[in-house]
DNA sequence: AGTATCTCCTGCGTGC
DNA sequence: TGCACGCAGGAGATAC
């Protein structure tokens, strides 16, 4: 399940095979997936020349002067880097190649479907997936006094509130989970009640789990092109997601869970008290 | 406008 | 070993 660090990975891991080589063709097996894929996206991809690879929150971008394909993981996407002459056979999931002349593929997999790939000749800021989008958590622009803004006009918990993209984009459920742990604030509390310290706090962790991530990504990055495409996703260490009725690493306490939004929310009844 | 709920889909874990 | 079932989950769409 690709949270930012994982995009981020990829796009790091994409970028030196795709920067400045032109597409020499387009194959699509299957069109349905969050979206359909454009009947005509194999005409207008061909011939054209990527300038650039970046990325908006989960949004990877590939970038062509005056157009841009943007590319969504969703749940259970992935993209590897084949060398064409190896003819790795496609499989079940392997939606799209797109085919480069340096000879690479890039392959697009996602068995769950829930991604997307959009083309748009739109300025990419403007685009309706974009244009509505909060700050990218990494940035300056991120920040106590910017959340806890954020905050005085809802009554969300501060879990779904750092989870809503028009607030902060690239906070998925596993690092919300794991930055309340490291701030020590119940998932539940109140967003707006929290104070200035605990904003702080918080989005020191965010940008701090956040920022780990990316770097045990990175350290895999080497085998990028290798046959499963992971890289390494979860090496990282995690203190409470997926570990309902396990001891606190801190404190021994059993960690708890219950839904939040219909999202698995884990926390210490100790390390996160419901009042603070 | 803010908030909650619904929805897409397949693979995996669990229980029998 | 096999089957049925429930669940997970990003985020846009929809209904209040």
């Amino acid at each position: 399940m690709p949270e930012l660090p994982e995009v981020e990975t990829t796009r790091k891991g994409i970028q030196p095979y795709l920067e400045n080589t032109t597409i020499t063709a387009v194959i699509i097996r299957h069109f349905s997936l969050r979206w359909p894929i454009a009947n005509n996206l194999a005409e207008v991809l061909t011939n054209k020349i990527i300038h650039r690879v970046s990325r908006r929150a989960k949004y990877l971008l590939i970038e062509f002067g005056n157009s841009t394909l943007m590319i969504h993981l969703g749940m259970s996407g992935s993209l590897r880097v084949l060398d064409k002459l190896a003819q790795d056979k496609p499989g079940k999931h392997d939606h799209l190649d797109i085919e480069l002349s340096n000879g690479h593929i890039l392959r697009y997999n996602d068995p769950r479907r829930f991604g997307s790939v959009i083309w748009t000749s739109e300025p990419i800021s403007q685009h309706r997936l974009i244009a509505h989008l909060g700050p990218e958590p990494l940035l300056k622009e991120f920040n106590a006094q910017y959340l806890q803004h954020q905050a005085q006009s809802k009554r969300c918990s501060i879990k779904t509130l750092i989870m809503n993209g028009k607030v902060v984009v690239g906070v998925g459920n596993i690092y919300a989970n794991e930055s309340l742990f490291l701030a020590n604030i119940h998932p539940r509390a109140v967003a707006k009640s929290l104070s200035l310290i605990q904003y702080i706090d918080l989005t020191e962790q965010i940008k701090s789990v956040l920022q780990r991530a990316i770097k045990s990504g990175g350290t895999t990055l080497k085998d990028f092109t290798n046959s499963d495409g992971k890289p390494g996703y979860f090496a990282q260490h995690l203190n409470v997601y997926g570990r309902k009725g396990e001891s606190c690493f801190i404190c021994k306490s059993k960690i708890q869970h219950f839904k939040d939004s219909q999202r698995a929310t884990y926390y210490c009844p100790l390390c996160q008290p419901e009042t603070n």
